[in-house]
DNA sequence: GCGAAAAATTAGAGCGCTCTAATTTCCGAT
DNA sequence: ATCGGAAATTAGAGCGCTCTAATTTTTCGC
């Protein structure tokens, strides 16, 4: 299992072994006769650079790690998309590494990540507390992509959770819903956020004695015993606004398990828009939030730090928009009693 | 951005920069006295060691990397779980990479984590050339999951394709169907032998003039083209046994689109039983792969070769079995016409 | 054909850690 | 006190590469 160096290489090309280094890094002045030289050399020998040792000595990785908070949510596997484009671009390899939807399952993959020196750290609906990401940020870039962040040392990435969640609630009540109830994200990224705007909207829309809030946590298991909690009430809601997605569809599961109609008995609005909202099967009315956009800001910001072209955080938010398909509907006189 | 190194930990701690590794290694033989001053003297520097130069001197990264042929696909996704639950326990930390559904994306990935050293390579669902996979286990352990194999090098893990799909063909023409039809996975792991056990199983029971297959690609909208074009046949398949759940839900879609109610008009089998087929709301019947099985007897291979307690290569494969949900009935007199 | 500048190549000192071999310290037994 | 072996600690030589400074070779104007 021991591998070809570099001065092996250099000894078959009969060059030294800082001409191959040159040659490896595709450094300008190499006569294109030994630069010919090492290269057969190289591929002879089956030569393949260690990246350990010349991140060690270079003290660079070209590396951007992605912590992702859950990997089976399809809204952070679609940011990845995103990162990945605009990584390919500047030349960076991107790691992925997954949180576990648990504080310490992200902090450990930030760890090893930092242990491992990539020049940047992404970090995907990140739960844990924004002390470890800032603590992360004294030996590398940090960007929060998925939370909103007024922190005056990390760059985030976010749409705008109050105004989504306002969203929603507007166009529930457009369609004659009252009793709309809420499935939050509890402690998730984003979560907090949508639970205000909810609450703000229907404040706002004179509906602050409907506000009803069943608590989930971003995943479709989640939204489906919220749903249940919901159902169970002497006046069940006509609508419920999802924290996600995943949970929509855990709300939508149930509510037909209970032999209701969506969205003739009740309508389901999500979040995030992912590829699952958009399943005709499914076809999910959610508040789009422009994944691969994400993606590309993050990596953005990173690079930016790393031509020292910027020095203060940045907080970039984007306007969310509603996405309308089937699981809304305008409330019937059946569906009020 | 400069990081404390060893160095600075033993002058601090008034030790030699050996003793230092002897802690951070955690090995035995260190007096409980000065194994505290080292501690002390690293937490208040906010000492964190350099896996990079750790692994160049010891030539172990305690690292298994996972390259997914699509980070998008639940499948995949969920064999992560597995991988890492396996890993955790064996005190090997997981890395991902993203193959973005590419054999050269795919190939990218593995030689990004063939020069970190990596002590060992999971392949979900490769679609690269197995000669690749090949070359890279020279310089370190590689597993397949997903795709069968027979190399005499490679370990592999998967179920029984052709069973698999026998499995669902079976079922299928128990329930009274003949004109069933394949969405295959195209050039997909896995694809080749599901296609083979579909024909194989249609023509044991004597239909094999009715094996009619669509190109699919395991994606959504693979699934989606593929159905189009088998409604648009002249005599409508009353049954469609789809390569995995993605491209199954792909042709639920375009089915429903068509004004066609499943099962009744149409049954559909999927393959993989993802969460997403669990999903009450799509309920997709489905062949069972188990994932979290499948990711932790990759990681025990690479764990028996690190150990040196085997050299040959292993292929395990497991039986699948058939999740009956709701997207399958029965041939009812009007379907068949 | 000569000298100076430009281009190409190389020597060598690290990067931060591990690990073997050597050295020092510690202890109980004599 | 003294000795021997076990326990604890350390010196120092790498691991495979990068990068600055120095050296050698080439190029070109006159």
């Amino acid at each position: 299992m021991s591998q070809p160096t570099m001065q092996q290489v250099a000894e078959r090309a009969g060059v030294s072994l800082a001409l191959v280094s040159l040659v490896m890094r595709q450094a300008p002045n190499v006569s294109d006769y030994r630069r010919q030289l090492v290269l057969d050399a190289a591929e002879h020998l089956g030569y393949r650079p260690n990246v350990l040792a010349r991140n060690l000595a270079s003290r660079r990785t070209n590396t951007i790690g992605v912590v992702l908070n859950d990997i089976h949510n399809p809204f952070f596997a679609e940011i990845i998309d995103g990162i990945q484009a605009a990584s390919d671009e500047a030349g960076y390899r991107v790691l992925i590494g997954n949180g576990k939807r648990s504080p310490s399952g992200e902090a450990e993959m930030v760890e090893t990540f930092l242990q491992f020196r990539v020049d940047g750290i992404i970090t995907a609906g990140a739960t844990m507390p924004m002390s470890t990401i800032e603590a992360a940020s004294e030996s590398t870039k940090m960007v929060v992509v998925g939370r909103s962040s007024r922190s005056q040392v990390i760059d985030s990435v976010n749409t705008d959770d109050v105004t989504g969640a306002r969203l929603a609630v507007d166009y529930l009540v457009e369609l004659g819903h009252r009793r709309i109830a809420h499935i939050d994200g509890g402690t998730g990224a984003g979560a907090e956020a949508r639970r205000r705007g909810y609450s703000q909207a229907m404040t706002d829309h004179g509906l602050s004695a409907e506000i009803v809030t069943a608590g989930g946590d971003f995943t479709e298991s989640g939204g489906y015993h919220a749903a249940s909690e919901l159902l169970n009430q002497s006046s069940r809601p006509t609508a419920i606004f999802a924290a996600n997605d995943l949970s929509a569809a855990g709300a939508l599961d149930r509510i037909e398990d209970a032999g209701l109609a969506v969205p003739d008995d009740v309508s389901i609005v999500g979040y995030d828009n992912t590829a699952l909202a958009a399943m005709q099967h499914l076809s999910l009315t959610t508040v789009n939030q422009p994944r691969d956009e994400l993606g590309r800001l993050a990596v953005g910001f990173i690079l930016e730090r790393l031509r020292d072209e910027r020095t203060d955080s940045v907080h970039h938010m984007i306007a969310p928009t509603l996405v309308k398909r089937k699981t809304s509907s305008r409330l019937t006189a059946g569906e009020s009693t």
